[in-house]
RNA sequence: UGGGGUGUCGCCAAGCGGUAAGGCACCGGGUUUUGGGUCCGGCAUUCGCAGGUUCGAAUCCUGCCACCCCAGCCA
């Protein structure tokens, strides 16, 4: 609510947020979470969901939770808790104290579990998940009833229990919500809620070897925390049915889920199980590798967390499917870098560059300023010499008049240096260019003259004598 | 001929009945010791299409069309 600031982008989740303020439904709380899978590593699109659950919970005055949702140790590893960890915080994020399992909930879901079943709402199957998956229709065709539907409160409970045990094998067995095999809504004819699965879990260890599904566990984890918003990505509009039931079943807490666009770049892969394969299959060196459009990835290229959540904030949140350039990234991270990097000057591909009229052996000091956006930068001293590398590509030797940097004849300037003309072109028997040879006006000391001169090209370049050699990567 | 969503400038995105914000990209021009940056200017008579309601519609109604998601014991 600020006067002076420009207003920050709304979006429809805030209408919402707004509304549910106004009707009192939540106590004018706003409490979010992110709730990611450990599964893999944090990438630029979890940082979209990132940057709107802790920022809506910033400005609202919230409380916004980083909860694990590890209800599936098949595909989880202790690895990526610590890295998401890491890179939430990076982002610049604090849950304070607000980090939390859905693992550490698991009793409680369980109970829940029998409560349902008490209630006759839900029955242990004994079909084959293909037997199942048969059972269910098709998007035009209704389901049909499985046999074990009919089954007693009581019989299911004692079957429930023995699963829990570990009485039977994996995928012999696994609890179903009773609700309407005819429904419309593929995710309501009878839900998973347990599957049986003898694995060790990264925290809970050989505790259990039963696991929830996402509908049944997702809804109550976000209940047990009083979660107000619920937000989450548009393929799970149509799971929304299902979380309402199941916390409607059991009389519980009931936060509201929101469903937005996840974030699609040009020219980025995104999905996480193609990630892993790059990383399974040694096409990159690791999740950070730069080329990754991983958080940590991003972290070794380059990008600043300021950047990124600056893009956030710009590519705004809809319901729509869309797909960003990745030039809003770009854009970003050079506004954010122009006003903080300091400067430096290299060469990828030396040219050598003799001064003649030089003084040899004579070094001279120059002074560079660090950063031109920000004088409190300050400055650095470089040294100058008779022999310099310049870009190989900063010199043609036949350019026409838009060509503002060297060519033979012609006077540019060198960055923080002098101005110099180029004289002379050496080249070996193969007519590759091997020197330059030029002049320079000891009067252009530091890069300028008062005479009015123009000299419209400007060039980096090291002193060969005191150059330093640099592992650069470009991407 | 199942259900759930979405359609506003090349790419994002505001707008919620009063006559199309903003950003990116792009195009001009000034300035500049990074062909960077910066500054000034330009960039949707039109909101998927067709009707209708209204003094007035991107916004309301009707009907089409296009695209996305759903048949994991993944999340």
């Amino acid at each position: 609510m600020s006067d002076s600031t420009p207003t920050q982008p709304t979006n429809f989740i805030r209408t919402i947020i707004d509304e549910h303020n106004q009707s009192g439904r939540f106590d004018q709380r706003v409490h979010t979470r992110f709730p990611p899978e450990p599964n893999g590593y944090l990438h630029i699109g979890h940082a979209k969901s990132i940057c709107l659950n802790f920022g809506l919970a910033e400005d609202y005055n919230g409380i916004c939770n980083l909860r694990f949702d590890d209800t599936n140790p098949s595909k989880e590893e202790q690895e990526y808790i610590d890295s998401i960890i890491k890179d939430v915080k990076w982002l610049g994020f604090d849950w304070k104290e607000n980090l939390f399992y859905a693992s550490d909930y698991f009793q409680q879901m369980y109970e829940y579990a029998e409560k349902l079943i008490q209630k006759g709402k839900a029955y242990v199957e004994d079909l084959s998940a293909e037997e199942i998956r048969s059972y269910r229709g098709t998007l035009k065709e209704p389901g049909k009833e499985s046999p074990s539907r009919s089954r007693s409160v009581e019989e299911n409970l004692d079957l429930f229990r023995r699963m829990r045990k570990g009485e039977f094998d994996d995928g012999s067995k696994v609890l179903r919500a009773k609700i309407d095999m005819s429904s419309p809504n593929l995710n309501m004819r009878d839900p998973v809620m347990y599957r049986i699965l003898h694995a060790e879990h990264p925290r809970t260890g050989n505790a259990w070897c039963i696991y929830p599904m996402y509908d049944w566990a997702h809804g109550l984890e976000d209940s047990i925390e009083r979660i107000t918003h619920s937000i989450c990505t548009l393929e799970f509009e149509d799971h929304r049915p299902l979380y309402d039931w199941f916390l409607d079943q059991l009389d519980v807490y009931h936060p509201q889920q929101i469903e937005f666009a996840r974030l699609n770049l040009n020219y980025t892969v995104m999905s996480k199980r193609k990630l892993l394969k790059l990383v399974q299959e040694k096409y990159v060196n690791g999740w950070d590798d730069p080329r990754m459009p991983t958080l940590s990835g991003l972290r070794r290229r380059g990008y600043s967390p300021e950047a990124i959540r600056e893009f956030a904030d710009k590519i705004g949140v809809a319901k729509t499917n869309s797909t960003v350039d990745f030039a809003l990234l770009d854009h970003t991270l050079r506004e954010d870098l122009n006003k903080r990097a300091i400067r430096m000057m290299a060469v990828l591909n030396p040219l050598k560059v003799i001064i003649d009229n030089y003084p040899e052996g004579q070094v001279e000091e120059m002074e560079a300023v660090n950063n031109p956006e920000d004088e409190s930068a300050g400055t650095r001293k470089i040294p100058f010499s008779r022999e310099i590398f310049i870009e190989r590509e900063d010199f043609r030797e036949e350019a026409n008049r838009k060509w503002f940097r060297l060519k033979p004849g012609k006077e540019v300037r060198l960055k923080h240096g002098y101005y110099i003309t180029c004289t002379d072109v050496i080249k070996d028997a193969g007519g590759e260019i091997t020197e330059l040879h030029c002049t320079y006006d000891p009067a252009s000391k530091g890069g300028w003259t008062d005479d009015g001169r123009k000299v419209k090209g400007t060039l980096h370049w090291v002193s060969a004598a005191h150059a330093v050699k640099a592992e650069v990567r470009l991407y």
